[in-house]
DNA sequence: TATGAATGAGCATTCATTCAT
DNA sequence: CATGAATGAATGCTCATTCAT
């Protein structure tokens, strides 16, 4: 029975999204029929490929919706506001969230390990590697802008290489969320504020030369 | 068809691992199909049938003879022996390395990345996956023992918090690993010696509370 | 959407129509979608199931629309009539006609090809079938009462075979159709009018015995 | 269960061609399945994908087979030897033929209007046309030397446009084909040997002018 | 030991058709 | 009159696996 409204048609693309979304997940996303995704959000095939082209197709509007949709992501994108007075403490704030469930539940899901997969080239297509490289990019800016506030704000020195300070934070960060999905940062949650402000206190050694 | 020695036969499956380590690694585990490994190979699919039961023993076969056979690997290793006089700089020495061509060429291949897409659940099987978190295993429990060395030297507290340590350690290092493969480490490579001085800085704040 | 007037709608009809005419010619009946001559009319693919029953009542009466429509198959028409006085020189005039750029388009267009592959059950419907062959029908009944013209005026034999005459004549003027499609006819070119009047002389020969 | 002999291999291949002629030819390429064919030769879809590439492989290969197959095919290639002392008898045999159920039994198959269909461009792909450009090509070139072992026969003029002959048998040849298929010749059987004489004699006017 | 032949389940995709609006 | 949304059956094709030789 064909849905009537634009309004349906809206819902029945954000339920598939939203179920190639935990599939893709679970089972990777070539492991994932679009039988699979067109049983488990109750739709016909001939539905999915009436709102997206293929399955790569799919996959590229996918990871587009999953960006915009994330809370944490866009608590994240809050931290670079210049009107912020304290944006260290805001960056430190940010950085804590990342242990946290709530916020690491996306970063450590295993639909962020597909994105992964695609991104170096065992999954999904060009397009999606493309939208996948263009997000990245979009983090690492956004970092610097959290950096060059903190500058900015006389919180960290004039002098900062605020490259390389991005880096490092880049590094903490994805290496935080790297051990965590591996089960390794058990002992360590009990010295995360202390770890996390001598990382912070680490950034301001990374001066230009 | 001839039969063949024993060498003959160990060459064979050999060399169908090679070209399995090879395929697995530019396309990905799902998308190499043992037609493709048995074509590489120049023998018939039928003969990886003889040496591996199914396409997962295959791979947990691989998982195996890989480990072995990395050199950079039993670099590793070497540098928890209790003979070491001083774990500390051959430690720093070690985490320096993983910037380096040489080594960080195994860990930053896609042959990896498969890796962690099995022990993310959607390459592979069970074995392959219980292998692998064996081997992580392995890998903490080494860094460990090299951190003991270094507190049994004298080099880190007496009361460090082992565990944490070696978490602390992992965390930074497989930050580098995966920074360095979003190509987001440039910046960074010319403080890299005076960070990994302020990480193993770092490491002695993690006491036993 | 706006209610359209009854002209409008002849002529979303009609546009259908030649669409779908162009592309089952080039690409024939089988590899044409309706979403392709939906596309290519402008219309939308529910739009053709309001003028027709279904893709294989869309093609019958597209066969009937193009018989109506072809210039030449008027021109054939009109040498049966029986005010003409010199129907032999006509009928030559006819047959000349086929080699000629003009004539031979319609005969050698894909879409008769496309013809022929119905009334061989390979292409669309019985009812597709029956209103060919009524066609077919149609043409040697006019090609008979051509004939049949020539014998009244005295042109042709009065003890003339009438449909082996006809055949005869079908048979070579088909023979034409099929060898000029396959690009065999350019040396025949030049004696093309001396064979013509061969021909037309044969068919003196056959009488009723 | 597998096939174990080669001769058997060959069997199967052999029978998988029969199937899809038959098949081809009674519904048509696009219309017949590669699981039709399994389903009638009582193999397996994926054995047909063992002995052939792609379904249009099949096809390529289905009209050298059925090409090399054909008796009638054989016994048209004989009559241009050179040592045949009365070629025009041999040639009017030949001729004479297609009207036979047992010749034009193959040449009125829907197989061969399939074929026409490749032909044209709406069925199979470019190697398959290639293929039948190809087969017309070479037919052609054997009717050429049947007519020009008349000449050195003196069977036909010495002074012959050989290329027109060519054409012109082509033509009659084809236009028979053509309408018999049609149902068009019942009138004309009984005249057959005369018009094939007709046909003949209408070959020497055709002279180098 | 190793091969070639064959199987069969599963997959992405196409498409004629339906129908509420 | 016409559209956009949805269905579901069918299709070409891939591939892990089996097995007689």
């Amino acid at each position: 029975m064909p849905r009537k409204t634009q309004e349906e048609s809206q819902e029945t693309r954000k339920n598939i999204l939203e179920c190639a979304k935990r599939l893709f997940s679970k089972r990777g996303y070539e492991r994932t029929s679009l039988s699979d995704i067109a049983k488990y959000s109750g739709v016909s095939r001939g539905a999915i490929y009436w709102h997206f082209e293929s399955k790569e197709d799919l996959l590229v509007n996918l990871v587009e919706y999953v960006d915009v949709n994330t809370e944490g992501v866009r608590y994240f994108f809050e931290s670079a506001s210049p009107s912020e007075q304290d944006p260290l403490s805001k960056l430190k704030a940010f950085v804590l969230c990342i242990f946290s469930e709530e916020l690491s539940e996306f970063f450590n899901s295993s639909f962020v390990n597909m994105l992964i997969g695609i991104s170096n080239g065992f999954s999904g297509n060009e397009d999606a590697r493309a939208k996948l490289a263009e997000l990245d990019k979009q983090r690492m800016d956004q970092l610097s802008k959290i950096i060059m506030n903190c500058v900015a704000k006389g919180q960290l020195p004039k002098n900062l290489n605020i490259r390389a300070a991005t880096e490092h934070l880049a590094v903490f960060m994805s290496g935080i969320f790297f051990q965590t999905r591996m089960k390794n940062t058990d002992a360590l949650k009990k010295y995360y504020s202390q770890i996390v402000d001598m990382e912070i206190e680490q950034l301001k050694l990374l001066v230009q030369s």
